[in-house]
RNA sequence: GGGUAGUUACCAGAGUGGCCAAAUGGGGCAGACUGUAACUCUGCUGGCUUACGCCUUCGGUGGUUCGAAUCCAUCACUACCCA
């Protein structure tokens, strides 16, 4: 796997790449959606390639390890034979689990003690089993598995969960070096800074990462509860310690305002559930701003669903006609929002890639983001 | 014509003397959602009010009572059964 920097905006950090994996090319900045248990919920792999122009999706090692099992996607050849997704997989470790299901598990040295939000089964993720875990599945870019502490959480225990993260980076690294791909293709591992809002934690924590000289890089732990200008700050600081060679992934981030805040930052990749959730949930993303398709006020408004979106959904179907399917609770109504959200994610990064390229990132941007934060 | 059951908020439907502006669903109106335990969750849904509170409601009218959605009388309407 290769990462290449294309071009850096001469007024702010952001950058145009490539990024390359045996399963295809990702052109950097890049928004991923995310397919938790092997399927990016509501949406066909056939729009997610031809209509939203998906480069590369998530599935989640968590989810997959209690359903359907390793045994399976062993037995298949991994989750792209299971899935039939062709291009690359990210998997998300678990430690993000480890933060949304508190209540369900304990930390420990040696790793979570998770029980199944399924079954209530009992359950170890240690970061070899999970470096395991994810070569079972084959994803072309493994994330470690980390501790992913509340956006509030006080310094000393923001410290001591950085430093489990480290000494649990160690391990991933050492299993993933112990190991190889079981599928014939290249998998990387990109370990994950951590450090809550604290400066001095969130720079000890990215020289430790970028000491790894990993392919990538990512950031974890914000958009967890704190301010979005604390994000900003702790991504400023922790990019001036990654190296800018390698690709920067902002994990679990976040409105299209904050992805065009971070891209002019240095990040490169970003996934989220927002497009999706909040789509299936009747919320609309567009260049300007949010539609609450469940709002009485689109009932006789029989206008395309977003003039200027990309999707085909946006032309043929009319914004009176997809409140109806919301208020009809039809199956059609989650697909339609989760379809045109991820379009406009990926055109949002699309566009946002071309301005990088033309020199002028930073005033496309400031003008942009406050129709963004629109609601219409 | 006779009998029986019923009439409660937008709908369905509890409530059968004070704790009732009235349970619970549904519908409606709004809000939330950031590495997905999420087609989920929260609030509001008689009027005025930020709130306290006040006012007007339980088919109509009249009564009993300190007090009525609840008891009585009567009228109207609905459903079913018998002729």
């Amino acid at each position: 796997m290769k990462f290449e920097l294309q071009h850096t905006d001469p007024k702010s950090n952001a950058r145009a790449g490539k990024l390359t994996t045996d399963h295809g090319e990702i052109l950097t900045p890049i928004f991923m959606p995310v397919g938790t248990v092997g399927s990016v919920k509501a949406v066909h792999f056939h729009e997610l390639q031809n209509d939203i122009k998906a480069q590369i999706i998530l599935g989640n090692t968590y989810h997959l390890y209690l359903r359907p099992g390793i045994e399976i996607l062993e037995q298949v050849g991994g989750l792209h034979k299971f899935n039939s997704w062709t291009g690359p997989i990210l998997t998300d470790s678990g430690g993000f689990q480890v933060f949304s299901l508190s209540g369900q598990r304990k930390l420990k040295e040696e790793g979570a003690y998770f029980r199944s939000h399924i079954d209530g089964s009992k359950h170890l993720f240690s970061p070899e089993r999970v470096i395991d875990i994810e070569r079972s599945i084959g994803a072309d870019i493994m994330m470690a598995f980390d501790e992913c502490p509340p956006g509030d959480s006080d310094y000393q225990y923001a410290k001591k969960s950085m430093e489990l993260t480290h000494r649990w980076l160690d391990r991933c690294v050492q299993r993933f070096n112990e190991t190889e791909p079981k599928y014939g293709y290249e998998q990387a591992l990109f370990p994950i800074v951590q450090g809550c809002t604290y400066r001095d934690l969130r720079r000890q924590s990215a020289e430790y990462i970028a000491s790894k000289d990993c392919v990538g890089n990512a950031i974890g732990g914000l958009a967890v509860g704190e301010p979005a200008e604390k994000m900003y700050e702790m991504i400023e600081v922790v990019n001036e310690i990654l190296p800018t060679e390698k690709p920067r992934y902002l994990m679990g981030v976040g409105t299209p305002q904050n992805i065009l805040e971070a891209i002019e930052r240095g990040v490169d990749m970003f996934d989220c559930v927002m497009p999706t959730r909040n789509g299936r949930n009747g919320m609309l993303f567009t260049w300007n701003g949010t539609m609450n398709m469940k709002n009485a006020k689109w009932a006789n408004d029989f206008s395309p669903l977003d003039e200027n979106g990309t999707s085909y959904v946006d032309k043929i179907y009319s914004k009176a006609y997809v409140r109806h399917l919301f208020h009809a609770n039809e199956f059609l109504a989650l697909q339609i929002a989760s379809i045109h959200n991820l379009a406009f994610y990926l055109d949002l990064v699309r566009v946002a890639r071309q301005h990088i390229m033309e020199n002028d990132f930073s005033t496309w941007k400031t003008n942009i983001i406050k129709q963004l934060g629109q609601r219409i």
